[in-house]
This record gives structure tokens, sequence and C-alpha cells, in this order.
DNA sequence: TTTAACGTTGACGTTAACGTAAACCCGAAT
DNA sequence: ATTCGGGTTTACGTTAACGTCAACGTTAAA
């Protein structure tokens, strides 16, 4: 057999791993997007926890709001199997991967736009 | 000779041509996005002024701050010339393009995940 | 036993980018 | 004379995503 991976976290465990604070975890929770087991007052994060945790860093990387990572995240859950779900799931990705394509062609508009002001500003230098 | 180009804007003039509110004209230019010449009181856009709320709204949709943007539009004015500047401007989009890419790769690689699940989803549903 | 490290729950503060509303002025049309 | 469609300022409200205390409990070590 295998070493035995690690199956519980607390929530200071997480926040160094993930570079994060405490406060922050504790804010998503009240965002609705965990839900850990209580061991009396103290918070006790699984391996599932972790998951999610690393998604909605994700999705904040990506872009997306909590409430559209909260979506994402229930969509992956247990209960899954739901076709509808994950076709939803499927098309808010691709819309925010449109967004991004849009966002790359304004950026390569700019440059364009800056290659020139360069080149009229080394013009302008030359003698 | 042909049709000499409108030369000045009213506050709702651009409002409506961007469809953003005056309000929000008047809240860049409390920032220090935009100055228009004044007729007693009331605000007249020139072209220039046109091309600078055009440069602020392209930059939010590349996901600048309006300081940010601020800074860009200085970046282009008349005092222009100046190399530091420029550079300063190329390094800051060359900043925002990998930022952009680092989420292109988040996304597809989402994208795979998407797809195993995908595939998951429907072997399960097979008979 | 007291200090330290870690946890907990409020609850208020913060920043960006506007929205909303009140109260006003002004010129043209009715 | 008043109404209407613009414009203006001032000022408070809003949302998201946390930060920042304060005040407290728990366990382990010195």
């Amino acid at each position: 057999m295998t070493a035995v991976t690690q199956t519980t976290y607390t929530i200071s465990d997480l926040a160094r791993e993930f570079d994060i604070t405490t406060r922050t975890i504790r804010f998503y929770e009240e965002a609705g997007l965990l839900d850990p087991h209580r061991e009396g007052q103290q918070r006790i994060y699984s391996d599932a926890d972790r998951v999610k945790l690393k998604l909605i860093l994700r999705g904040k990387r990506l872009g997306f709001s909590l409430a559209e990572s909260r979506d994402i995240i229930e969509m992956y859950d247990p209960s899954s199997g739901n076709e509808r779900q994950l076709n939803a799931l499927l098309s808010k990705i691709r819309e925010r991967r449109e967004q991004l394509n849009e966002q790359m062609r304004e950026l390569q508009l700019m440059q364009v736009e800056l290659d020139e002001a360069e080149k009229r500003c080394l013009d302008a230098m030359t003698p």
C-alpha cells in the first residue's frame, strides 16, 4: 500500500498553502462556497473542501465572480451527472473564453497603435 | 473640400455614442481623466476629449483601472515624445498581455478537465 | 499558571466605479 | 407664465471582496 494522503486540514493549513488569509476562507464560507465539517467550534477541512477552494481561486484568476464560482462548484458536486447543469457550466466557460478572445483582439489593436506611436516618436527624434 | 468633421460634443452626445451615463463621464473628469473646455457652466468636449474617452473605455475592456488608463492617456499626450514614458507604457501593456496569456492557459486547463468530466458523464449514462 | 499559538464570532472599515436623488439654472417652445 | 429638455453641483448609497480590530475560548508548553 502507498502512504495514505492526509485527509483533513485546519483553516490556517489551507491559508498557508494557498497564500490567502483565514478571513478570506471564512468569507468564502459566508458566501456559501464552502461548508467544512465542525469539531466543536473548529472548522475541519476535507480534501474535497480543499479542491473546492482550489476551484474558487482558479475561478478568481479566470475572472469569475464568487457567485459564478459557487455555481461552478455546485455543478461539479456529487449530485452531478446532471446533463443540463453540465451544459450550463460548459456555456459559462465558453462565454468567458470569448470574452478573453475579445480582450486579446483589443490588445493586439492597441499594440498596433503603440507600434505606430513608437515609430512616429522615433522618426521625430532623428534629425 | 470634404465636409468638416464635427469638432465639439455635449456631454450627452458622448454618453449616447458610447452608451454610458453622463454621470460616468463626469466621474472620469473628477478622477482627472478628462478636462473639457467650459462654456459658462457647460462642458464642451473636443475631438481630443472624445478620443480620450475612447481610450478609457478600451482600457476598461482590457482590464485596466481608471488610474492606469489615466497614466496611459497622459503618455499619449502632446507633451509626449518622451522616450521613458513610452517605454513605461509599453511595459504596462506587455504586462497585461502576459496576464491574459496566463488566463488563457488556465482556461485551457479548465477545458481539459471539463472535457474529461463530460466524457465520464456520458460514459456513465450509456448502458 | 500564565503565556503563546491558534481558533471563534461579530461588527465596522475600505476601495473602485459608478448609481441615485435632490435642488438648482437656463433657453426654447407652448 | 410655465413647462420641457437639457445642463450643473453636492452628497449620500451601493456592490464585491475582503481587511481590521475587539473580545473571547482552548489547548499545550514553559
